[in-house]
DNA sequence: GAAGCTTGTTAACGACCGTTAACATCTGAC
DNA sequence: GTCAGATGTTAACGGTCGTTAACAAGCTTC
């Protein structure tokens, strides 16, 4: 019962509180007593809910894995290449504003997950950037792919830049400046 | 005598080893043991060098943070701004793409610096900050200053996205791309 | 060659961690 | 009203961690 993809309420505020720890202090920063303590729960109340620490960051990073991907398979499915680039930034851009923390864990967390999670995750985040990559061969087809590749990296470590820069900009200006240097740096 | 700031062969070695086991497995995931075993040594045997685990990690992101101001002051002292980018560019890149190990640390771990030296760090992470703001001040006098840190605090992010992209390009490629994306995101 | 400093070792400490067991309480179904 | 399931608690487990103590071996100096 503790076992498989079961959505309840407990659950997901479960989720929710471990984002918030791991992207602070870390997997191993963070204790199963702290992470029950910040729900106003004991640890050992966790196991009701998960098989143990690392299945919940397996499943948090799978969840975030799969929306990422999901979302830019459909964005980058448009037909103007141009546009489907700007509809992955916007996609990418708004995730990572709206989720510092998720976007922080899954950022540097993937070694602490365990088999076989680990490897879907690795696949999936694959399956993402390859859409990126297709939507800019589309539109520099004289680019060799390693080093499409290599761009589409860093411009994921340019976006992702967000939940550490304290920035005294607005919301809508910090999606603004992201767009454009993503794209600047991308199309350059 | 194991308390100042006293260079000796052992002392760098066991912070080059602590530098690549916490930027693999993080600070708290990196035990005493681990580190001392990664040179031949008993966890204990570190007791002699360094007051604890945590002046190791002290020590470490003192030095990477004090390396990257300085050399930064010096690059961007050129009488002309886009040259001074250029350098201020060329250097951080080359430090990254030289030492992946100390760029993810030096993003990661502050947190688990002590203070006072986590005060220290970040003083002088500002003040390395500041050296491309006011280059970039320069170069485009009309752009908001808040507008312009986070420009700088995401372009951080694409550099030192490297240590994760381990990708095909040789490393005056991968260089040159960087150098490329960044130039034009912050002048987008 | 004795003394002392340096740099290791092994053994042991107290604390904390992830996890499990045993038990309590509440809720809904019949 | 009782039973069963879900969800919480406290207590206890074995293991690991950072650190310290006690001791040993080698080098240098006089």
């Amino acid at each position: 019962m503790t076992d498989a993809r079961q959505a309840s309420p407990r659950r997901a505020e479960i989720l929710a509180a471990a984002a918030d720890l791991f992207a602070r202090r870390g997997f191993h920063g963070t204790s199963i007593g702290d992470l029950g303590g910040a729900l106003g729960l004991t640890g050992p109340a966790l196991y009701r809910h998960f098989r143990g620490k690392e299945a919940v960051l397996a499943e948090m990073l799978v969840d975030i894995s799969e929306r990422l991907r999901d979302e830019g398979v459909r964005r980058a499915a448009a037909s103007d290449a141009s546009a489907a680039l700007d509809a992955l930034l916007d996609w990418h851009i708004s995730f990572a504003l709206d989720n510092p923390a998720l976007i922080t864990v899954h950022e540097r967390e993937l070694d602490n997950v365990p088999e076989p999670q680990r490897h879907q995750v690795r696949r999936v985040q694959r399956a993402y950037v390859e859409e990126w990559v297709a939507v800019l061969r589309r539109l520099r087809p004289d680019e060799p792919e390693p080093r499409i590749r290599a761009a589409v990296h860093a411009c994921f470590g340019l976006l992702n830049s967000t939940p550490y820069s304290a920035t005294g900009l607005s919301r809508p200006a910090m999606a603004e400046l992201l767009h454009a240097m993503g794209r600047a740096a991308l199309c350059c």
